[in-house]
DNA sequence: CGTGCCCTGCTAAAAAAATAACATTCCTCC
DNA sequence: GGAGGAATGTTATTTTTTTAGCAGGGCACG
């Protein structure tokens, strides 16, 4: 398990990244929930670009900054870890937890589209 | 989103505590991929004792900290978290993924198991 | 043109976190 | 009952994080 090098700041910001795809510095600012002044939500992106964890664009006057990670890669990656941490790294558990949280919201479509996904881990699995 | 009070070791240390359930001081210092004294781990269980997020029971000479809030009900509420940042709040989404990383290690029962959750969603969306 | 505004980069200071040293308490076993 | 060992509590120090102040550059617009 990787030590997470991120600090809680950090964190904070680069899932915003994820969350957003890409945001402008005052973009990040305005989505955290506790946001400290402008000049320190700059300071933490740039850090998280040294450390080779978010990229830039230029776009006209700003900069647009985004996650080097692909969010579904980031995703999985996550999610492994969580399943371990909380579901004894049994990822139907996990799966469990998601549908059973989830379960009044799912449409038919939703539904139909799992199913197929369990076929195809069926079919995998031979 | 509740703003995350946890530093980075605490994380950490809270974690560990999730995964093994219940743990003395040197249990969770062995279960660190990257320990710091004995002593440091002590602190951080205390003040996250202080806290409110775990509390300990006394084995004998020893304490055996347990986390506070139940491991299946921190689970889901960090699989909501992660939903939101990673799957733009598409549970399916973090289904599939889930799914699409594990098919290998999946049992033909693990899989009857979710056949049968997706019934139950079913019955219960109408 | 030049003034004001918005952006970035740099730097320094304050606050929080992480660590470990040391004292203390309690139990066990001779 | 005393010595040794293992655990906890307390406190201090170092390191990291977090924050913001300020200078500089470029663009738009009067």
């Amino acid at each position: 398990m990787p030590v997470p090098s991120l600090s809680r700041r950090e964190r904070q910001v680069l899932d915003v990244l994820h969350r957003l795809g890409r945001a402008s510095a005052a973009d990040v600012r305005d989505a955290l929930a506790d946001p400290p002044s402008d000049s320190a939500v700059r300071t933490h992106l740039r850090i998280l670009e040294e450390k080779g964890h978010i990229r830039h664009e230029q776009d006209g006057p700003r900069y647009i900054y985004l996650p080097v990670q692909p969010r579904e890669e980031a995703g999985r990656s996550a999610l492994r870890h969580l399943t371990k941490t909380f579901f004894g790294d049994a990822p139907t558990r996990a799966v469990a937890a998601l549908l059973d949280d989830a379960s009044a919201d799912l449409s038919d479509a939703d539904l139909d589209r799992l199913d197929d996904l369990i076929q195809r881990a069926r079919a995998q699995g031979r």
